[in-house]
DNA sequence: GCTTAGGCTTGG
């Protein structure tokens, strides 16, 4: 179905159909069931068509979209990535613009794989155009907005402004700084704004909470004031807040949507404030003031400027009591080579930016005095806003005179010309440059092969945990892309641990029979135990003309131990290496099975001798047990021959006695995660290489166990956070099985080993 | 209670 237009936003509602219920953005996860809902949002980007190679060139085009519902402000995720294919991608393009209300049905929920770098939302909607469902209503027009009530407010011109008055205006800012602690109880807000009078007025506003300071990202936001009183101060009308004072703030974009910014819960904004603040955004826009403000980026900022930086935030660090360093990029490459400022790893939080240092990408900023309350509370990740950073050459403190200088970015105590920082909103308009900017970059980890020098980190990882011991160089991929890739394939990955089962790693050893490829866990002691008390229970000691015996009284009245030696062994240097015993508790084998190689458990059937079920083991040697096959194992008990054999170990036994011999296995399934998605794989051919342990030893030994415990706590320590979890390179298969008729792709860890020490 | 600031570069 094309896309659909109406006029008027209260059509789109009318345009859903019953069946059909309206899903709030926030609420959307994985596992939400997409089919009968449908989400009602602006278009707050809208990307060109492109054409996918990595999907048989198919077209495509993404989209913001946020929750229009200003009551929604405040929550986490409200905008959402979309993707459009095919047609409806180019119909989209054509039909849509940034600030229209889209109705969106039947798509499909995938997670989203920018989620890390965009922060905007876990999910993101994809939409083919076979039975989707698309309604753009154009933002012209006085279609939308939470109240249509008359105004009660009136706005006064800032050049009719008289002093000593209490009144309401809107001005474009020309000037802020965020707030600042006063010399008396409150914080200040500082500002200067203009409308198309052309007047400017200062502003100061006094609050003790920073939550009712207005919300300004940057010069050209319009921001309007209610109840503020006029004064003149050195020959200039000033407004300062008074009581039942309020302020909101819009973004200065023209055509971006007008959603208001306030912490107040509720407020007056109707189609009026919508219209004043289109139309000084539009007078704004062709001011030079604002228009002749070039953004200074990265790659174009020059040693000694003092500038404005949109960027993000890659890793911090406490340097000392007044000095916070902030690890920043905006994708761009900075012309003159950057300052890294060297942290012990263990200092800095959020990842390693090393592969972006060596690409020039990374900006090394020291935040100082008063703006470390705000640098404190920043996450890696977050995207920030630098007011007034200072760019500065310098040399590193190894570096030789004559070398050339580093530029490095100091944020300065103080707050003249309006010094600081903030974080901006993952949605904010201001950041859709950036975000396509770093986007790029994106493409690059996804698609990129390993050793083309343009990595990012997510390809770097101190300390190395596994080494890969293939020979091959077949390319590293993404998770995601190795889900997209046709098996059978072997490929590389770089990724981390995010779960792994079975939890109690002793459940990981695992019976295996070669033959009917059955698996089994091994069993437990308590129903082995059960085995040897009913085997031994009534029983009379058996009677075979192959077997020398002697017997023993137990201690509890009624049970006898029997020991049988084959007679074709007697006088063989071998006789002692295998013993049948009858009669014994599990205790009591395992007692014996110390002085003896090999010990077979049996019981009397009518005086003939018979394996025990084989549930429990078939064979006791040393520390070690071992299992037989309810299936394979063939009845051959009967006419044992115990010839012809030098040395008796549980191959040899196992064929003697008719039994399919179960091998010891370990398996762990792995949840692998990285920047791109999570995958399944399993550890299982491969186990035993990658722990450097062998299954059945591991068996018989706990300090074998705990060494694979101790290996796992390192590759995913206990209660550690994804960050903390070493990145691990690993060799992957990926192959089909047949699964009730159908074929399932399947990942597994091959070729790659624990480093040890 | 009714000041505070009223832009105007750090100096690491």
């Amino acid at each position: 179905m094309p896309v659909q237009k109406v006029n008027d936003s209260s059509d789109l509602d009318a345009k859903v159909p019953s069946h059909l219920q309206r899903t709030s953005i926030t609420s959307l996860t994985m596992t939400s069931e997409p089919s009968h809902r449908c989400v009602k949002a602006t278009v707050v980007h809208k990307g060109p068509v492109i054409s996918c190679a990595q999907k048989d060139g198919i077209e495509m085009l993404r989209a913001e979209i946020k929750e229009e519902d200003p009551l929604q402000r405040t929550a986490e995720h409200t905008s959402i990535n979309v993707i459009f294919f095919g047609t409806l991608a180019k119909d989209f393009s054509q039909s849509a613009r940034q600030g229209d209300v889209v109705l969106l049905a039947d798509f499909t929920i995938k997670k989203s794989p920018s989620f890390l770098r965009d922060k905007l939302h876990p999910c993101q909607l994809e939409m083919d155009g076979k039975d989707d469902f698309v309604y753009v209503c154009p933002s012209a027009g006085p279609s939308h907005g939470p109240s249509s009530s008359e105004a009660k407010y009136t706005y006064v011109p800032l050049n009719d402004l008289k002093p000593r008055t209490v009144v309401n205006v809107y001005g474009v800012v020309t000037f802020f700084k965020q707030p600042f602690p006063s010399k008396g109880s409150d914080y200040c807000s500082t500002l200067k704004i203009t409308d198309q009078s052309d007047f400017k007025v200062g502003c100061n506003i006094f609050s003790k909470k920073l939550e009712d300071h207005p919300i300004l990202f940057r010069v050209g936001d319009i921001i309007r004031l209610h109840r503020f009183k006029t004064d003149v101060f050195r020959d200039s009308m000033s407004l300062l807040n008074t009581f039942g004072w309020s302020t909101v703030t819009f973004d200065g974009t023209t055509d971006s949507p007008v959603v208001p910014r306030t912490s107040s819960k509720s407020f007056h904004f109707g189609e009026s404030d919508i219209r004043t603040v289109q139309e000084l955004r539009q007078w704004a826009a062709n001011q030079s003031w604002i228009s002749n403000d070039l953004k200074v980026s990265l790659s174009t900022v020059k040693p000694g400027m003092y500038f404005d930086l949109t960027c993000q935030l890659l890793a911090k660090a406490v340097m000392d009591s007044r000095c916070i360093l902030l690890k920043v990029w905006d994708g761009t490459k900075c012309k003159h080579p950057l300052l890294n400022v060297a942290v012990a790893s263990d200092a800095l939080e959020g990842e390693s930016t090393i592969v972006k240092d060596r690409m020039n990408l990374t900006a090394n900023v020291l935040v100082y005095d008063n703006h470390l309350e705000m640098a404190r509370e920043l996450k890696p990740g977050t995207f920030l806003q630098f007011y007034n950073l200072h760019a500065l050459l310098q040399r590193a403190p190894d570096q030789q005179p004559d070398q050339s200088e580093h530029l490095s970015f100091h944020l300065h105590g103080g707050t003249s010309y309006g010094r600081g920082l903030r974080s901006l909103p993952a949605e904010s308009p201001a950041l859709q440059s950036l975000k396509s900017v770093l986007e790029k970059h994106v493409d690059l980890d996804e698609y990129d092969e390993v050793n083309d020098g343009t990595l990012l980190e997510i390809w770097y990882t101190p300390p190395e945990a596994v080494v890969r011991t293939c020979e091959h160089n077949t390319r590293r991929l993404t998770l995601a892309r190795v889900k997209r890739s046709t098996p059978p394939l072997s490929c590389h990955v770089r990724a981390r641990v995010k779960k792994y089962k079975p939890q109690q790693l002793y459940q990981c050893l695992k019976l295996f029979c070669s033959n009917c490829k059955t698996m089994e866990d091994v069993p437990d002691d308590s129903a082995v135990a059960k085995v040897f008390r009913e085997s031994a229970k009534d029983s009379q000691p058996c009677d075979e003309q192959w077997a020398a015996t002697s017997s023993a009284s137990s201690r509890e009245p009624g049970r006898t131990i029997s020991m049988h030696i084959s007679r074709d062994m007697v006088g063989e240097s071998t006789h002692m290496q295998l013993i049948f015993i009858e009669g014994t508790t599990l205790d009591e084998i395992c007692v014996l099975s110390r002085d003896y190689k090999n010990l077979v458990p049996v019981r009397s059937v009518n005086s003939r001798m018979t394996l025990m079920d084989l549930t429990a083991p078939f064979l006791f040697s040393g520390d070690k047990r071992y299992y037989g096959c309810k299936q394979c194992s063939l009845n051959t008990f009967q006419n044992p021959v115990f010839t012809g054999v030098e040395t008796w170990d549980e191959q040899a036994v196992a064929q003697a006695l008719g039994v399919q011999l179960m091998q010891y296995r370990l398996l762990i399934q792995f949840e692998l995660e990285d920047q791109t998605d999570t995958l399944e794989a399993l550890l299982w051919e491969n186990t035993e290489r990658f722990f450097h342990v062998s299954a059945v030893d591991a068996s018989g030994s706990q300090d074998l166990q705990d060494k694979i415990q101790t290996i796992m706590d390192t590759i995913q320590p206990p209660d550690s956070s994804l960050e903390e979890r070493p990145w691990l390179d690993l060799c992957l298969s990926v192959y089909t099985v047949k699964d009730d008729d159908r074929n399932k792709v399947c990942y597994q860890i091959t070729n790659t080993e624990i480093k040890e020490e």
